[in-house]
DNA sequence: TCATTCTTTCAATAAATTTTGAAAATTCAG
DNA sequence: CTGAATTTTCAAAATTTATTGAAAGAATGA
């Protein structure tokens, strides 16, 4: 397979994968773009490979850089901004989980917090599923909460070697 | 909190948390009504307490279904079906996983090992870059895998057990 | 400063996804 | 079988989400 068609494949399965994760198709398309690039590329660069517009690239490149998953970059002589992506896919992997469990996990083990304490009778079959469902989502949560933790701190290779040794 | 407050929030926001994974908010927001009522439910009383049409109901159950986190039942005496839900977290994560792997990660990393092997010199700064990544991305899927197979198999107790005592 | 190049914004538009509801299909008791 | 109850389907409508592109804003260097 020649390296273009493969770049293309590439792009367009990342795009479709990032849709199944909550996340923008041009979004993972752009990051995938990047991550496949040996050098930065400009905004037309990415409009022009990806065949979207500006402000689409615009809106896109500034919220992998929000999420730390991309750079811009400054190419000496130049007038126009370059962007990179990191190419570490563990430190991408860092990246993201630190991302959504902030933006998700934390606020939603804060809110089971609230709901564990409805009023009524503890007896009540429909109070005690509730709070029984409610209880045992917050403790699941938890429990991924400190593993990614772990994970988010881990060095890649201290995290490798004990965590896959770990699993067989 | 009274327990019909606390159920309406949990239900919006368990529906939230499913639009930031790939997945319809309604459709979240039925597996959220089943997992905190105490009993089965029909399309009718599903229909009532979310807000929303017969043939929506349907098809959010139905693909609930096929995801293996509902179940139908019969009622002795009645002639409507009725749905439950699994209400075990960590038999619903494991449900998860299991059908997100099948249906995202293996294919995934199909893919990766034909776009592994592209034409053209490896010295290449842009085909080395893109084998690189590739390579990359795929030993991290595979370690991904190996992991996600063992939490599927595993008991519940042996693998809070051990594995949150690795993880402190 | 000014003219030029590049970046950002955002209202309008387009595209994708979800929802509805009525009709068709199915089920089942009598 | 018959017909009432229930479930399923799916085209059309509604809603949500993504994209465009032109105009406004910034940055740069002469």
């Amino acid at each position: 397979m020649k390296l273009a068609e493969a770049k293309l494949q590439f792009i367009a399965s990342w795009g479709a994968f990032g849709t199944h994760w909550g996340i923008n198709r041009t979004m993972a398309q752009v990051h995938a773009l990047l991550m496949v690039s040996a050098e930065p590329l400009s905004q037309d660069d990415v409009m022009e490979q990806l065949n979207i517009s500006r402000g689409n690239v615009n809106m896109n490149v500034r919220e992998l850089i929000d999420w730390g998953l991309v750079d811009r970059v400054i190419l000496p002589g130049e007038r126009k901004e370059y962007f990179t992506a990191e190419k570490d896919i563990w430190k991408v992997a860092r990246l993201i989980i630190k991302e959504r469990k902030k933006r998700e996990l934390d606020p939603m083990l804060k809110l089971l917090d609230q709901l564990e304490n409805v009023d009524g009778d503890k007896k009540d079959k429909h109070v005690k599923q509730f709070t029984d469902t409610v209880a045992g989502i917050k403790r699941f949560g938890q429990q991924a909460d400190k593993m990614l933790d772990v994970m988010v701190k881990a060095d890649e290779h201290w995290f490798v070697g004990s965590l896959m040794k770990f699993f067989k």
